[in-house]
DNA sequence: TGTAATAGTTGACACTGGAAACTATAGCCC
DNA sequence: GGGCTATAGTTTCCAGTGTCAACTATTACA
């Protein structure tokens, strides 16, 4: 019992590697790194959010935040307005490039993930999808339980301080 | 059909994020980082291992592997002998105390995938495992195709190079 | 023996993200 | 309205990290 939850960490562990910053990620795509992509996705997904709210999205300080946008402004795929309602924080938005470009990677990425994927059965692939929903869904839920009010730091937990 | 490899990959990238190194593995644990974990846990699975397969390992170049490999050594965790068949090659090894910790963060992050998983059934559970080892592997197959010779840049392709 | 190849180290550098100080706006209370 | 506080975001300084290129030391081979 136990074993087996060694064993889906170790795989789930496995895995973000190798879809992580440092594997075929490492450079996302041209000229963005992964988390200059997560939050690209995050601003497409959102209307209007604030620079706070992707840093709290992403586990970023707001100056991390702030430097984040500061990139992907520069490079063309994001816009920072003023609010019109609230002079002190900014809406971010995505420009038609960086929607693009957005679709660009999950385009190229879906296709890799097709070519690891392709000698799988229908019944598999279904299967698949419903068992990553159940992690992604749990290991949210379980984020939040961890995770405390957001300072400027986002008071994140470490996974050491759980029951010590 | 195209939906569902987007829809996996969505989630997979997601998943990543959520055990990536800007999330609970922030601070991996107490003093190592994610990647310096994942070396440690590399060097522990080999005997012997060399600096410069820990960087083909990691998709790291020899130096930033050296000094990963720095890292880990001034804080107890592994030794550095030159090799007794070829002086110019060093043999990386784990201190007990370096196994120590790597079980220990395996111990603590299983606990978390515990409490992630806890109240999924024994079915679910087993449906689980067999997926992530479906996905690691092909994952892996996949990363092999892709992956060229290794030079000093560990010369790793971007997907974005894969087809055009 | 001398030259090329290989493993690893080191130093200079660029990039990244955090802490703290700072600016500017909003909210509130008198 | 004037003044205090709170809040959003920016900026400056800084530490950590990984790459490149140059370097050392060892081995292989002609």
């Amino acid at each position: 019992m136990d074993k087996d939850f060694i064993n889906i960490y170790n795989l789930i562990q496995e895995l973000s590697w190798l879809f992580g910053a440092h594997s075929i990620n490492g450079e996302c795509c041209g000229d963005l790194s992964l988390v200059e992509y997560m939050a690209l996705k995050k601003i497409k997904d959102s209307e209007n959010i604030t620079i706070q709210e992707i840093g709290n999205a992403l586990n970023f300080t707001k100056s991390g935040a702030s430097k984040i946008i500061d990139r992907l402004g520069n490079k063309g795929y994001v816009t920072r307005e003023i609010s019109s309602v609230d002079g002190r924080v900014c809406c971010v938005n995505t420009t038609a490039k960086g929607e693009e470009m957005a679709s660009e990677i999950v385009h190229r990425y879906s296709a890799y993930v097709y070519e690891m994927l392709k000698e799988q059965d229908a019944a598999t692939i279904e299967n698949i999808k419903a068992v990553l929903e159940i992690l992604v869904n749990s290991a949210h839920r379980q984020e939040n339980t961890l995770n405390g009010k957001y300072s400027q730091g986002g008071g994140r937990m470490s996974i050491f301080e759980m029951n010590n």
